[in-house]
DNA sequence: AACATTAAAGCAATAAAGTTGCGTTAAGGA
DNA sequence: TCCTTAACGCAACTTTATTGCTTTAATGTT
């Protein structure tokens, strides 16, 4: 295995040359992830923004979906922030909304297509896997701290509960249909009483 | 209204040969779309397996996606049928079942992705929105029964509800995620519980 | 039924992205 | 400093989408 692979038996290079074009392609991905956004983005366009050869990324990334991965976890660290406002309510709805504002960057929104995007090879679903548990184990303390505070009924299961939230604005996003606060908080109750001891 | 445009001035040719053009088009989509499935599919493809010209494919859909849309529409009208099982429970559990079902095949899975693949050209979007609104309103009629008989909340928005039980679905199936039937059970309970009385 | 008009389809050439084979450069260990 | 070879660059090739132009035939008129 070239790329991945905590493999033995290959020494890896990283030094000098290979982090400078690392550096320089992520760069450019995100520079044009901003400008020309998601659906217009191309390995080609990569290429002439970093001035790395277009085959140089092809064969180290494999596909555009790669890179862009790479390039946009990069900034994930900062994560979306889990509120504690003190009740499920406020939580549910502050992370709602911070989540639809996130949504409307190019970075949310590519990461949402990406993730979105099954399919593709199996070495990509892996990682997307791991993406996707992180955020939901991320998210679940909301629900955790509302279970010990007694406001739940017994046995709700935390990332179930997350799902239901983000689901529905999720799936706007991806159709292109607009989330306003009405829905949001429509959202919020009806999930609340779903989940009320 | 023919296929689409509402257009004055414009005299279409339904005639023999678009038509027949029309029909080995479509046909060839939908048999290279069981075959390859939704992401190997492209309009060179069709061309060959349809005896059209790819330009002519080309200039008369203008994308790929359209070409689908139109070719999977047709097979859409035997809808997902909405049962009436007596209960909301039942009805949901049921709805939500033979939900899943249909994004089990190449064709459930074509329309979420198409459907899910925003951005493009909003000649496009318009048509999108139709059919999204479309299958809520198909749908909320279960949510209305149950109205009607009094098990729910005053002023519960249908859709509201139908969106809640359908987009935790369809996101794990974008995402690739398994949806087991205990899932399926957990949402229902839970939303139930959010629309009941 | 022959004719005129012009959508709609076909054909050829071009453009643009992705991919593969092979030579070149330089990272990292001896 | 030298050697091995991972990683990059270059050129050629493949595939798909797109554009300009020609040909075919659907439809309305005489």
């Amino acid at each position: 295995m070239t790329t991945e692979e905590s493999g033995e038996g290959v020494r890896r290079r990283t030094g000098g040359r290979s982090a400078k074009v690392r550096e320089a392609v992520l760069h450019a991905t995100l520079q044009a992830l901003d400008e020309l956004g998601y659906s217009r983005l191309t390995i080609s366009e990569i290429a002439r923004r970093s001035g790395v050869h277009a085959t140089s990324i092809q064969r180290r990334w494999g596909t555009l979906e790669n890179v862009l991965l790479e390039a946009v976890l990069g900034l994930t660290r900062q994560k979306l922030p889990v509120p504690n406002t003190g009740s499920l309510r406020g939580d549910l709805l502050a992370f709602a909304r911070s989540l639809i504002r996130y949504l409307a960057t190019p970075i949310g929104e590519t990461i949402l297509r990406i993730l979105a995007a099954a399919e593709a090879d199996p070495a990509l679903a892996v990682r997307r896997t791991q993406i996707i548990k992180a955020r939901y184990d991320l998210a679940r303390v909301m629900v955790e701290r509302a279970a010990d505070r007694g406001d739940l009924r017994p046995g709700t299961d935390p990332r179930l509960a997350v799902e239901l939230l983000v689901a529905p604005l999720n799936l706007r996003k991806l159709m292109g249909e607009p989330i306003d606060d009405k829905f949001v908080k429509q959202v919020v109750e009806t999930l609340l009483r779903g989940l009320a001891n």
